[in-house]
DNA sequence: GTCTATATTATGATAGAC
DNA sequence: GTCTATCATAATATAGAC
């Protein structure tokens, strides 16, 4: 009936980058900051664009909180999900090992998933449980799979995989979460490919019972 | 030569009553915030204090959050002081072993501690450089000790000693930092007395090379 | 879709009464 | 030492021009 709508594609792929910037700035000052010490005209700056898009394309505060954690949990999970494509076939001791280990490398390439995670966990409130029950849990089923696997495999040892879970996030992300101390304390860069292979190595030592 | 000067000694014992309160609620508002996300009101409420009297007892805000750093360090130093002439006389391993357990249950005793450290790092800038040198720093000189020590006696495996304080601190800290998290996804409470001893002995075992 | 202008509230800090 | 009142600024959010 009706000619198709009208398709205005260059404007939908400016906006596209325009909230592609806007999240990624996002991500890093709430990170940084924590929901409440951000402020979307900090946000707005570091994207460099102006502050009122943020309402006209993501709505409230709280709706661009929860859109970046969609987006960082996409981030995370098409990571993941590519490394296992690309192990396809390998045994299992073998696989979990180095999905373990690429947890610990998109860490590393993307801290502000870990910052992020970290301060909505120090807050809690309704906007923890929010994303407990949307992103953190359905993705900890997957992630408590895993474990058990590597606990299988003994490249961790027995105990709740729960537990056991946090254990190790805590581990692998430690030298991230300090990252600005250890460079103050040590003049180290916890982000450089030496230092992180190095931790790589150590913590997967450190829980393999093998 | 003048007679000593008036000593108004319940109004002081006072405003300290009303001091400590302030740094206290500081601590669990900058620990759950961070310095931006606070306010001097919201802390004001938490201690049931007016928040002018915050500015006139600590001056800025800024103030209030170096009060609150060198409150929490103080908590801590006590701690461990008091735990190492309890120990006097101990064997080297015990000891040592004894520290790094007490490290641990003060971290589950005063979990602002790690909250407000962690923030501190994450926010990075000025106030972590002040941070660093006036309380990190030369409280990591007395736990690099402790650290080199407990590699002595097979407590820690041999690697950087700055480098294995942060992964040390990293799992023992971490069933704390996401105790909200472990909450909502297995309904455990990080806090009790039997889930803090299970995990003293589990990240005391996980690093013990002995 | 992006901008300027603005309403409303929250915040850090100060002045001054008691 | 503690309170009420107030100022100046910053923040979230919205309205409306282009």
């Amino acid at each position: 009936m009706n000619a198709q709508k009208p398709k205005p594609r260059k404007e939908q792929q400016r906006a596209t980058e325009t909230k592609t910037a806007v999240l990624n700035a996002a991500l890093a000052e709430f990170g940084a900051k924590g929901f409440d010490g951000a402020t979307t005209r900090g946000i707005a700056a570091i994207a460099d664009v102006n502050h009122t898009i943020i309402t006209h394309h993501f709505g409230s505060k709280e709706d661009l909180w929860k859109a970046t954690a969609s987006h960082v949990f996409g981030l995370y999970a098409d990571r993941i999900n590519r490394r296992r494509n690309d192990l396809d076939g390998v045994d299992a001791k073998t696989l979990h090992r180095l999905l373990l280990r690429e947890f610990i490398l998109f860490t590393a390439d993307v801290p502000e998933f870990n910052q992020f995670m970290t301060q909505a966990s120090q807050a809690g409130g309704e906007r923890l449980e929010w994303l407990v029950a949307t992103h953190i849990g359905p993705g900890s089923e997957n992630e408590i799979g895993v474990i058990e696997e590597a606990q299988s495999n003994e490249l961790l040892g027995p105990g709740d995989p729960q537990y056991m879970r946090l254990l190790f996030i805590g581990a692998a992300t430690s030298i991230f979460t300090w990252a600005n101390v250890y460079k103050l304390l040590a003049g180290e860069n916890s982000f450089s490919s030496d230092v992180v292979d190095r931790h790589v190595d150590m913590v997967l030592d450190l829980f393999d019972r093998g």
